[in-house]
DNA sequence: CTATCAATCTGTGGGTCCCG
DNA sequence: CGGGACCCACAGATTGATAG
């Protein structure tokens, strides 16, 4: 490409010969007028394409002038990377053949490495094509009526050619006055076609504004950055690139959601949704208008949406059709590591009948990439079975609104439809005409995002490529005590022991401070316990104030036809973990003191307890008369946070039937300094950590009459990476500002001084 | 019912221009 | 100075139509 570009230097601008035909002279001033008067005095209004203007527009002309306009095509499209080299190939000889000559075969110029582009001009190099090709015109008549002398030190001098060229008229703005100058002279310019980017760039850099920056010519610019350039580059010691992720994270920080606006109920968004689409459907297919922000507006409100927004890899995609209207309008949320495409994978997504008297929210499957390889039938079979391996996966963390089967009507009679109703895994049906109120919504999406998760988790964790797309809960991978030790801060004996205390006593409580990674551990600890990463057999819920022996064992529940007794999600897990004997089975109760334990089990109490496991101890429950035994093969796991102070002393009942195992915060081990350094934190901030916070937790240590060790702080609150071109100091400075002292708070709030005062030697 | 296709869309850009 | 409008090219997605 460089070597290209060189060659139309010489050759060309110099030389004044034809690129493709060096035979022949046509780089002349004569010509350049000639499409001057034809192309840059001549604008074409019309609504044609570019290129159906032009060939009118150069009906007249010569043979020789659109041989030269090939070639100006040619050069104007050197740089661009975000056109292919086919289309530009195909443009190139297109507008040579109105010539009525044949491009000779086999150009050199015309091959992949040379048009392959060297960095994206974005949309407007497209869009205002003509205003740069009327301005490379405009610009070489003007440097063909100089003296030859002078072309020639333009042309083979950096400087002198930008300098030059930011005088032409109509300069300002085109990309052209990036492109051109780092096409020729690559070692003084950079790579970069757009004036904004190096503003930015400067400065970000520099001490001056971008206003200031922007006030400068062009040749400012280049020169500041060539300069800024060489000086990075010798501070670093290698070549830089300002579009490398690292770098341009600097100077181009992703524009970051202004909530400005209240937040609008669900109801409101998809019922206006649904009337655009109404209203919209009987007339030509197009998005634009209301309905296009209508459309815009419900994804919003789901990215929004805080366990949407708080995990990057969800993605919401909303359709009403794609060239005609379809007959089932979606809303997908997509998990980009499982799939980025309703075509294949999981993911969730509303579904809109066709007569809009109901909206599905589902658990759902792509379809179209089955269908393409094994056929319409044996795709249905192969979601029917991916949806029952499925369901026992993620019925506990659903909420209890949620139905287990594919019974669902879309009310259509396309195919599209029907493999939606097919490949549905759970569902949800939201009336029309009584949607549900924001909070419920909230709860179904949050249940359901967590459900969602357990299956996106089973598909990474066992590291199949995207082409199996659904996890395969058959062949969970083994997991180990090694496996389980990478992750954990805890050491390899600690492990052991906890494993071997947890087999024998079945029920163990991990209990600790704020931030020791107690959820981390249960799960990473239940796989090593049942030594595989296998979701479907670890259970998890969460005790509140409110939950109730109903939700954990059994109890009647409203449903279609009145009230119906429904299994609970302990009891409904031990009866799957009977099923496999076999093998471990681990249910973990996240806030277990938060409940009111001996009011949630009830008589499960008593067939907890590990010598009373077995069929032996079979009992029936209070509603109804089979009788129930808790598996051998379960083992609990409750998480207790030890400084939670709402929660009464934990009763001698949860004493007598668990073990206890206490966490510390690790904050002066050696994992920990491994962690931080890994995520890209100085030593040096390490250490301010280590002495920041072990002062601070000295002192809370001391505090025997309102805290203790019970109320350390955690070394996880410090484990999350700095986030892309956060410094050191920053990160630490957010974390303590959004973590710690807001924890501290709460814990001396009676006492602000001691909070003062902290807050004073944590920011130093 | 299935397989394939044509038509037309959206998403995504290292974009600019212009308004408030 | 932020944000919307602009509306090109490409790649890929989506869906009804059509033929088998």
């Amino acid at each position: 490409m460089y070597e290209a570009a060189n060659a139309w230097r010489e050759q060309s601008l110099i030389g004044g010969k034809s690129l493709f035909d060096p035979s022949e002279t046509i780089w002349t001033p004569e010509l350049l007028d000639e499409l001057d008067q034809k192309f840059v005095q001549n604008p074409d209004e019309s609504g044609l394409n570019f290129l159906d203007k032009l060939k009118a527009q150069l009906e007249t002309a010569t043979p020789q002038a659109k041989r030269l306009m090939a070639e100006l095509m040619w050069a104007i499209n050197l740089f661009p990377s975000n056109i292919t080299p086919a289309r530009k190939r195909e443009m190139i000889t297109q507008i040579w053949s109105w010539s009525a000559e044949v491009l000779p075969a086999s150009q050199p110029f015309l091959v992949d490495d040379v048009l392959g582009g060297i960095g994206s001009a974005g949309t407007a190099f497209n869009t205002h094509r003509w205003r740069e090709l009327s301005f490379l015109i405009t610009s070489l008549r003007a440097l063909r009526a100089l003296d030859t002398s002078i072309q020639r030190a333009i042309l083979t001098n950096g400087q002198k050619f930008v300098e030059w060229l930011e005088q032409q008229p109509g300069a300002s703005n085109r990309q052209l006055l990036n492109i051109l100058p780092f096409l020729l002279f690559p070692d003084e310019f950079e790579r970069i076609s757009s004036r904004a980017d190096k503003v930015g760039i400067l400065a970000h850099f520099s001490s001056e504004q971008k206003s200031a920056w922007n006030n400068r010519p062009a040749s400012d610019l280049d020169r500041a950055l060539l300069e800024l350039r060489r000086r990075l580059e010798t501070e670093k010691g290698e070549l830089i690139d300002f579009y490398s992720d690292d770098l341009r994270s600097q100077w181009k920080p992703s524009s970051q959601v202004s909530g400005k606006s209240e937040r609008p109920s669900f109801r409101e968004v998809l019922t206006r949704l649904l009337e655009a689409y109404d209203t919209a459907r009987a007339g030509p297919f197009t998005t634009s208008g209301e309905l296009g922000s209508a459309m815009r507006a419900i994804k919003q409100w789901l990215e929004n949406l805080p366990p949407v927004a708080e995990r990057e890899t969800l993605k919401v995609k909303v359709s009403v059709g794609q060239g005609g209207w379809t007959k089932t309008p979606w809303i997908a949320i997509l998990d980009d590591r499982l799939t980025t495409s309703t075509q294949r994978g999981i993911y969730i997504v509303f579904l809109i009948s066709e007569d809009l008297s109901v909206t599905y929210l589902t658990l759902n499957q792509g379809m179209t990439d089955l269908v393409s390889t094994m056929g319409q039938r044996g795709a249905a079979e192969e979601m029917v079975r991916v949806a029952e391996a499925t369901r026992p996966a993620i019925a506990e963390f659903l909420s209890d609104a949620f139905i287990l089967n594919n019974d669902i009507d879309l009310k259509s009679d396309t195919s599209a439809a029907r493999n939606y109703e097919i490949g549905t895994i759970a569902y949800l049906p939201l009336a029309g005409d009584d949607l549900p109120e924001n909070e419920h919504v909230i709860e179904y999406l949050t249940s359901l995002i967590n459900a969602y998760k357990q299956i996106v988790d089973a598909h990474t964790m066992s590291d199949k490529t995207i082409e199996k797309s659904v996890p395969n809960f058959d062949e969970a991978p083994a997991f180990g005590l090694e496996d389980a030790l990478q992750d954990l801060f805890l050491e390899r004996e600690e492990v052991e022991e906890l494993l071997l205390l947890w087999q024998t006593k079945k029920n163990v409580i991990l209990q600790g401070p704020p931030g020791v990674g107690k959820s981390f551990a249960s799960q990473r600890l239940a796989y090593a316990l049942i030594g595989a990463a296998d979701p479907r057999r670890v259970g998890y819920i969460q005790f509140h104030q409110s939950y109730s022996y109903e939700d954990f064992v059994q109890g009647y529940r409203p449903s279609e036809e009145g009230f119906s007794l429904r299994e609970g999600k302990f009891v409904a897990f031990c009866n799957r973990a009977l099923a496999e004997p076999k093998k471990r089975f681990v249910f973990i109760i996240d806030e277990i003191n938060r409940g009111n334990l001996s009011r949630i089990l009830g008589e499960l109490m008593l067939l907890i307890e590990p010598d009373k496991r077995g069929s032996k101890w079979a009992m029936p429950l209070a509603y109804s008369d089979t009788e129930f035994h808790v598996p051998d093969n379960v083992h609990l796991l409750g998480l207790m946070n030890t400084a939670d102070r709402s929660l009464a002393v934990v009763d001698y009942a949860l004493r007598r039937r668990f073990a206890f195992v206490e966490l510390t915060a690790r904050i002066h081990t050696r994992k920990f300094e491994e962690v931080l350094i890994s995520n890209g934190v100085s030593g040096s901030i390490v250490k301010v950590i280590q002495n920041r916070v072990g002062a601070l937790n000295a002192t809370i240590v001391s505090d025997i009459a309102n805290l203790g060790p019970g109320f350390e702080i955690g070394h996880s609150f410090f484990c999350a990476a700095p986030v892309a071109g956060e410094s050191g100091e920053d990160w630490y400075k957010r974390i303590v500002k959004t973590e710690i002292l807001p924890l501290l708070r709460e814990y001396w709030f009676d006492a602000p001084s001691n909070v003062e005062n902290w807050t004073q030697r944590l920011l130093g």
